[in-house]
DNA sequence: CTGAAAGCGCTTACAG
DNA sequence: CTGAAAGCGCTTACAG
């Protein structure tokens, strides 16, 4: 049958309400039009940035993605590769969960689901990584708020599980070094990484002896958390501690005062990532890079000189 | 072969890395264990909170669920749709896009998609719908706010084109109607639903003559977002200006100040949903019943009384 | 160039 | 009870 028959009897098809049945395509073709994005909250506004990104890249590409949170559970991780395997899926997005070994995404490439990290990498997984320079992030922060004349500075949240956790951390410690101040171990208050967990921390930021003149937090849920934690116990934050987040959301322009933060690149981060998984599809060879997008301070009212009353 | 057989060749087979081809299986039973969700916006924490519940609901049925935004473009509905019908996806839960025609909600019934609606209504589609009653829960705010002595409230945000949006403001004008206040119609700044949006609304509620000293919000984002305006410009919100929001999203209770709201019963409408499809899809009849959650008021410091400088 | 047949990996109805 | 065969709806390699 010619192609252009083909085409108009196809048409035709259509018109009168014929469904094409994707199931047994891909079961001959064994392409299935499918992509898995796995990362730990689908509703944190850090991943819904990169998704709108890795979405309006697919979308060009007409692949349909199937999104799912791990929550940091290995075991959900693995039910949802699974899944896709069993779908068929073409490939596969991830943000690994806390303690994702090598062999969980050697497995699902040897199964033939290419797989390309987001925000975290996991160490010798063999495939592309994209996320922001996080070491040099926090640093970009925690000069910003030495150069105000900051000296006791603490860092609210995150956690040394992941590799994003401890380069983070690594990088406000080498600021702190380089400029000769000191860094006591009570001033990480480790853990938080919601707007809830940071209103909850302010409590216990404010209570500390030595208290820091400012934060630097692990994001900017943390920071806007904070912030609110702070103007509940009487506080002004931007005049009496000044606070910095991580991320550039959307919303760290609108909050009270406007949050100075750090850009994270997260859409660059997404359309990457999609971009690279798209060229593996089309048969390109892998490459195990590791692309660290380079973040930027944007100062906005946050962040002032200190106050000592 | 006997069922033990059977039994103990497949965990065997798992063992030694046997992957199950789920096309295959779906091709023949056509039972695809895929159920679609799509809103306007997954990364809107109203959404969000919905999807969170339908998740562990669908979780427990061991059903895959793939989640889109159509961003009220009913083109990106209907590409959703098609996709699901070709990978023969068991159902649907939808929040209808703005202008939604029966005619579209049927076409996948009678292709053997059940749909189920959440958040809004179509009328004539015959399906059963969840949502709050609305009407009855911007009552509950507006009257709370008449009975702190308000006489000049305004309605900010939301829009005249969704069943909620009329709704919501029927609901806010029966209780000004009954307290016998007037109602103006530039009070009513319908469009804002997000945030940004509503930080920007902030500027025009500010510049109105006869300003009135109270807002209904469409819902917490906007709340948020006007509460934050109203700041920026040297105002106290929850002072010079009481504001509700509408949803009880976790963010409203940490907010500064504190968000009154009215609960929305999304974790409800969620959990409602998804076992409704399910009962479907295990061969229960169709009851195009119109479920409505009634809303709660949770008063918290964003209101109080008047303040005439 | 065209059309009929094989086969993807399952499940189920059926013959033995 | 057991095992071989048919068939879901496509695509592709192949014979004519």
């Amino acid at each position: 049958m010619a192609d252009a028959t083909r085409d108009r009897i196809k048409e035709h098809a259509r018109a009168i309400g014929y469904i094409y049945n994707r199931r047994a395509a891909s079961l001959r073709t064994s392409r299935s039009g499918i992509v898995g994005v796995v990362v730990h909250d689908i509703m944190n506004p850090f991943f819904a940035e990169i998704l709108r990104s890795i979405e309006s890249e697919l979308d060009r590409s007409r692949q349909t993605f199937i999104l799912s949170n791990h929550y940091d559970q290995l075991e959900k991780q693995r039910t949802f590769i699974d899944t896709l395997l069993q779908l068929g899926a073409d490939g596969v997005i991830m943000s690994p969960a806390i303690g994702t070994p090598p062999e969980d995404i050697r497995m699902a490439e040897e199964n033939g689901l290419p797989a390309v990290l987001i925000a975290r990498t996991v160490e010798g997984a063999g495939v592309p990584a994209f996320r922001g320079d996080d070491a040099y992030g926090t640093g970009l922060a925690t000069n910003h708020l030495i150069s105000l004349g900051h000296r006791r500075i603490a860092m609210v949240g995150g956690t040394d599980q992941t590799s994003t956790g401890r380069d983070r951390y690594q990088g406000y410690l080498n600021a702190m070094e380089t400029a000769g101040l000191e860094v006591k171990p009570h001033w990480r208050l480790s853990g938080p990484r919601t707007k809830q967990a940071g209103f909850e921390a302010a409590g216990q930021f404010l209570a500390m002896k030595d208290k820091p003149t400012a934060a630097v937090c692990w994001n900017d849920l943390v920071a806007i958390g904070l912030m609110n934690g702070i103007s509940r116990a009487g506080l002004v934050p931007g005049v009496d501690i000044s606070v910095t987040g991580y991320d550039d959301l959307e919303e760290a322009a609108i909050a009270t005062p406007a949050l100075t933060t750090v850009w994270n690149g997260q859409r660059e981060v997404g359309r990457r990532a999609a971009r690279v998984l798209l060229d593996r599809l089309n048969g390109a060879a892998v490459r195990a890079s590791q692309e660290l997008i380079k973040p930027e301070l944007h100062v906005r009212q946050s962040t002032a000189r200190p106050v000592e009353r």
